[in-house]
DNA sequence: GTCTATAGATTGATAGAC
DNA sequence: GTCTATCAATCTATAGAC
């Protein structure tokens, strides 16, 4: 079937969340997919190839769950606290930025889809605080790509501070006191 | 001479900063070190033993470094200033939070030293934060703790953001849009 | 389009001479 | 305390039958 490409695209998906890149070996996709090697190097040249495919539909199912999200808002600082505080468990990592620090990643083909993932996502929280400063919902002691930035960091480094302290609810810990620290920079109406 | 291990120590350490743990063989560490393998399995009972040896190095390292520079600044809110805008390369990573998503960091053991050392670091910008509270210099609208876990996940998830982007100043933004945020908090004296 | 068998390199670790 | 030679396992990938 055409399907066995898609089936080994999510396993890929699944494992790269779960153990990185490099510690996805081609033996361990086939196992968990119960796909065999024939099917793997027919449908990819190689494990990058399939990498980059699980990646770009990673990055393209975030994305969508993170428009899905703000468009329920019409305040954009509602949207982002929203995005922020989300439950997540830094035991399991970041769904994309968990791959980040692999050796691997410094190839700019593999590297290509958490780039394009990571600058849309500044882009859009970019605009998000941009409106609310246009609206004067929001002081503008800090530029709107510089509050984007902070927000991302701030997700991500929550997600390695807390599985370092082999703690989950840590993340949830740094997005909450960005948000805390953020609303002190809400303007009355 | 009883320098190898030290020497082993030195080169595994370089070594985790470059490519983490999984990706550092043996091997590696012997071709750079120029020591052989019965040194090597002479000094460590293996490649995890070793590790954990650079890890608790590393952040003994870095532990002072931090006490030296606090040490240099009667405003607790300058000294944490003068932490986080320090000049940092995001393609390099941070020394020691650069290995915390490798997947075998989930062994409590080759984890023990990243929990320590975060650990140590979240109590020392705590304490900071709690005296610049007392002294009525900075706003109690976050709680110390919430205000050491954010400057952390910054510095931590400024360091992973400007790894996907691709440019290591990214990191600066991240800890440099914190420290931005963490001065509207300041008191009028 | 899928399978099994196998290749060649590298992994972490051990053996045994010196 | 240090060396070289070697091990079994695993890695990414290919070959070739069906």
């Amino acid at each position: 079937m055409a399907k066995t490409r898609e089936l080994l695209v999510e396993t890929m998906k699944q494992l790269l969340w779960e153990r990185g890149y490099d510690a996805t070996s081609p033996n361990l996709v086939l196992e968990r997919s119960g796909a065999g090697k024939g099917s793997f190097y027919h449908h990819f040249k190689g494990k990058k190839e399939l990498a980059i495919a699980a990646m770009d539909s990673r990055a393209d199912e975030l994305s969508e769950e993170f428009d899905c999200l703000v468009a329920k808002h019409s305040d954009p600082l509602a949207a982002v606290a929203a995005y922020m505080c989300q439950t997540r468990d830094a035991s399991k990592g970041c769904r994309i930025g968990r791959i980040v620090q692999d050796p691997s990643l410094e190839d700019p083909l593999l590297n290509a889809p958490l780039k394009r993932f990571f600058g849309e996502q500044h882009g859009k929280l970019t605009q998000l605080f941009q409106q609310a400063q246009t609206e004067s919902l929001l002081s503008d002691a800090l530029s709107p790509e510089q509050l984007a930035t902070l927000a991302i960091s701030a997700l991500q480094g929550g997600f390695v501070y807390g599985r370092a302290m082999q703690e989950g609810d840590v993340v949830n810990d740094a997005t909450d006191s960005f948000i805390t620290l953020l609303n002190t920079q809400r303007l009355a109406e």
